[in-house]
RNA sequence: GCGCCCGUAGCUCAAUUGGAUAGAGCACGUGACUACGGAUCACGAGGUUGCAGGUUCGACUCCUGCCGGGCGCGCCA
């Protein structure tokens, strides 16, 4: 709705501003921080200065003169050293009620014609449980899908599994450590071996359902690799589990062990070397990424003859690139980030268009309980997986909390604050908005026996009082919010549009009555805003994967 | 040493990406229920935006230099 307005304002100051094509592109439209200062201002006047050469002020006193006939607008005025301030009249909400409580996902556009877009996220080692770590970045990452999917975009989600390196070996060789301990107890560990108790558990299992099996294996070796598969796919599915807990599915698996079995790996080294970007060094093979932005050129191919992880990277990229999506993002956890500039030198080298990859960074996770910081210890295999926090505070604080804040700032995450049930919670604060909308509902069926299904119009003339404007105004807005997080790719403010719809509707709810039957087409109209209201709520949860509670 | 990220109220974070008097929540203080759910709301106090320059109509935002914190700099994955 904004961009309607927008070109309609701009088309009819064209008619006596010829100038303003020229700064078009650069006109903002937007609701100022104060309401004294009207819906909307327009910044024109200042843009406007250098070609009229005039002082903005002047412009802007001629810009009021030309809006004031216009009848969408109450009121123009000008303000500070030369805005315009647009007051909108009450018709103009008319049409954007009925679009938020009509529309299922209330502004969600339903042609996915803006692009394909391919989401990379969690991405999580199958040797272990997902942590916390991985945990944000599963709900900044679906979150951030869901928003591309809402504006427009065709969506896939991916997670790459890393089965191809040492650390499925290390895996095999923990699980067979802690095999062979069950009959003799100082049997010697790895060093760098998964010392997590789940091990054992798969070790266990593996004891008392193959036991036989793996005792007649010719050598160490293949029971050592028969385990690690078993191991590594058992995790996997509990990785698969764990996601479903925060309502995050992926839509492609895809596995790094494929690309070598399939000659993936070869295939895009040889294609690099066709163009030349390729070189023998210390009997190595040398990717010459210096020549797209790197430090230093890296290798692919070590002198013992196996591939870096790298070299299964750029086969990966390769491919992701080959499957046509107008751009990809990726979510890795901060510690990579030095990583980045040599995948964004492959991906040019590719022949990539420039920024067709972006990277999100997801900060550490603190998880605080009585004030205190609660340590984590990974070499011992003492932490707090994923799993063991959606079990203490439940998956909604959990996705809420770990979207609140910016992905590349760390997160200090209060495990007494999620569990508490008042306001200081933020998504109880939300949800409590919805389920006492519905309770509103409930009560006005129960004493005026309206069904509030059947209120499907309403005279938006009527809701004058300011709080109402105010949730009116809010609610015209976020959808092209959405949008605009969406392209920035900050799937945090998400929570921040939430929060203040639902704030916006506490004030309301605190300081006027809705079931009034001295006056039901008042009542009918409020009644109408909360449904609208609920169903802009209803929106929101469904990007975020939150529950909306009917009833608390 | 080099590179990236961060530095805003006592605490956790915002600031429409260069706009108007830097805003919220927590904590603190004061107040509001004959009631559609007080699981809420209102008011108050709290700031030299790490420091110093620069760019312009205008800087928390951009540029330069410093200070402080985090992370990364493998023929590991």
């Amino acid at each position: 709705m904004k961009s309607d307005l927008q070109e309609k304002v701009i088309s009819i100051l064209e008619k006596e501003i010829p100038e303003i094509s020229q700064v078009k592109d650069k006109i903002k439209f937007e609701p100022p921080k104060e309401d004294k200062f009207g819906d909307f201002s327009l910044n024109a006047a200042f843009l406007l200065a250098k070609p009229l050469k005039d002082k903005p002020i002047n412009i802007a006193d001629k810009i009021k003169q030309i809006l004031e006939k216009e009848s969408i607008f109450e009121k123009v005025e000008v303000a500070g050293a030369g805005f315009v301030n647009l007051f909108l009249s009450p018709k103009f909400f008319e049409p954007v009620l009925k679009k938020a409580i009509t529309e299922e996902m209330y502004g969600e556009i339903k042609d996915k014609n803006k692009g394909k877009v391919n989401i990379e996220f969690v991405s999580a080692n199958p040797t272990g449980p997902l942590h916390l770590g991985h945990g944000r970045g599963a709900v900044v990452g679906n979150t951030l899908a869901n928003l591309y999917s809402y504006s427009g975009y065709k969506v896939e989600k991916e997670f790459y599994i890393n089965d191809a390196g040492n650390q499925i070996r290390m895996l095999g060789l923990s699980v067979y450590a802690r095999f062979r301990q069950i009959d003799e107890s100082d049997y010697p560990f790895p060093e760098e071996g998964y010392k997590g108790e789940y091990i054992k558990e798969i070790a266990q299992e593996l004891y008392v359902k193959e036991r036989d099996k793996i005792l007649s294996m010719l050598d160490e070796d293949e029971a050592i690799e028969f385990m690690a598969e078993y191991a590594k796919n058992l995790l996997l599915e509990k990785i698969k589990e764990d996601l479903k807990l925060l309502n995050v599915e992926f839509d492609i698996w895809f596995s790094e062990k494929e690309l070598y079995q399939t000659g993936k790996v070869q295939e895009a080294i040889e294609y690099l070397q066709g163009k030349g970007l390729i070189y023998e060094k210390d009997g190595a093979l040398w990717l010459k990424t210096s020549q797209f932005g790197d430090d230093k050129d890296r290798v692919i191919k070590k002198s013992d003859g196996t591939y870096t992880y790298f070299a299964g990277d750029i086969a990966y990229h390769y491919d992701k690139l080959k499957r046509g999506y107008d751009f990809a993002v990726n979510i890795w956890g901060a510690d990579h980030h030095g990583y980045f500039p040599r995948l964004k030198a492959a991906l040019l080298a590719l022949g990539a268009p420039e920024n067709w990859l972006d990277v999100l960074f997801i900060q550490l996770v603190k998880l605080f309980k009585d004030g205190q910081e609660m340590k984590m210890s990974k070499r011992e295999g003492k932490f707090i997986t994923l799993r063991d926090l959606i079990e203490m505070v439940g998956k909604d604080p959990v996705i809420y909390f770990f979207l609140t804040k910016d992905s590349n700032t760390h997160l200090n995450f209060d495990i007494d604050l999620a569990l508490k049930q008042s306001s200081d919670n933020p998504v109880f604060y939300v949800q409590y908005a919805y389920a006492r909308i519905n309770s509103v509902f409930r009560e006005a069926k129960e004493r005026f026996d309206i069904d509030i299904n059947s209120i499907n119009e309403a005279d938006p003339t009527l809701l004058k009082e300011k709080p109402e404007k105010d949730l009116m105004k809010l609610i015209a807005i976020i959808p092209e919010e959405l949008y605009k997080i969406a392209e920035k790719k900050q799937p945090h403010k998400i929570t921040q549009i939430t929060y203040d719809l639902a704030s916006k509707f506490h004030y309301y709810y605190n300081n006027y009555k809705f079931l009034q039957k001295d006056d039901e087409n008042l009542m009918r109209a409020r009644l109408y805003l909360l449904r609208a209201v609920q169903n802009t709520l209803k929106t929101l949860f469904n990007i975020m994967g939150i529950t909306p509670v009917e009833r608390m």
